[in-house]
DNA sequence: AATTATATAAACAGACTTGTCTGAATATAT
DNA sequence: ATATATTCAGACAAGTCTGTTTATATAATT
């Protein structure tokens, strides 16, 4: 039965996003994603003309859930440079330390794939954005986001928290000590 | 003609490590492996029982060659925490940004293969225990650290060599502020 | 001299890969 | 009502993937 609700595009993208979260984006198959999306094989090819394309549409969506998610959690926070590292906490725990999307996808492309990486690029820099905004000061900035960046990456080499907790104390006493009431 | 020379094996390592780092780990085949060695796929399959184990014999080899490029370009240095940053940027004009071979792994791979993680697992910790014997702190060297991991994330992302001189200046400051003498 | 280790080529298995195409059906828009 | 957009199932192409097997040859060890 045909389903013509228009929901087609969205279910391949949930869809995708699912899969190439959970298994990478070269270990996860069209077909895969068809399968599991209940959709015809043409019906993707109709939406996207190559699987580039979808990591594309794939990297730009995430982008919007994730700041989504990162701002809704910041919303009544106080700190919020410190807060983004409870964040970080919170998803270990809910996606079992997958990492980064946007890195993953970095070691799983390459740079020929240009329109790939200015959605990597563009993710970071909204990132990095966001530390200068609450910071205030650029070097500082670029400081604690190199700590939430490893942060990241150790925590799923580690596949455990520590990591997180330390590097926020460390950005903590690095924020503290450049206050001028200090 | 058989080639009964015992460098059968090396001959596969250094194939699979250029094609590897060159391609991903993903992305390179058995038989492209086979093919530019020049040797007999049951040959390969003789001194590895799978693409897993030979993945770990890469990492392996992999840190050693790492290992030893790095001591080597430290020993003259002054500061070698430093010249850590500096030692980064020589590897990315010679491999074109590549990033480091370990975290491309991690991204490639996933946390059931035990014996991968801890191939990476091992070299980053040899890399911090580095930082942790120069800087004498360990707080202080786990924030040096975490500068060096994001100058590769960095440089690589943005394809240029700027994240390791910012990141460098970062480090020498934040060093320079610990000094007892100061 | 006999055994064992290492190497070869090449076929084979069985599954998977991205992407195209056909022919039809159903919606939506004009 | 007619044209256009969307969806379907499924076959097909042309290749790739990891790994096994066979049968043979040579080198090293005992």
């Amino acid at each position: 039965m045909v389903q013509h609700n228009q929901d087609v595009k969205d279910r391949i993208l949930i869809t995708a996003d699912r899969l190439f979260q959970e298994q990478g984006f070269n270990e996860t198959g069209i077909n895969q994603i068809i399968s599991e999306a209940n959709i015809a094989k043409a019906s993707l090819y109709y939406h996207f003309k190559s699987k580039e394309e979808l990591c594309v549409a794939y990297l730009q969506r995430r982008n919007e859930i994730w700041n989504k998610a990162f701002y809704e959690f910041l919303r009544n926070k106080n700190n919020k440079a410190l807060a983004a590292f409870d964040f970080l906490v919170e998803r270990n725990s809910m996606d079992n330390f997958r990492g980064c999307s946007f890195l993953n996808m970095l070691s799983e492309t390459s740079p020929e794939k240009k329109l790939v990486y200015d959605e990597i690029q563009n993710h970071k820099s909204g990132l990095l954005l966001f530390f200068e905004y609450e910071l205030k000061e650029k070097e500082l900035a670029y400081l604690i986001y190199s700590l939430f960046e490893n942060a990241i990456i150790e925590s799923k080499l580690q596949r455990n928290q520590e990591p997180v907790y330390r590097l926020k104390k460390l950005a903590e006493s690095l924020i503290q000590s450049k206050k001028p009431s200090n």
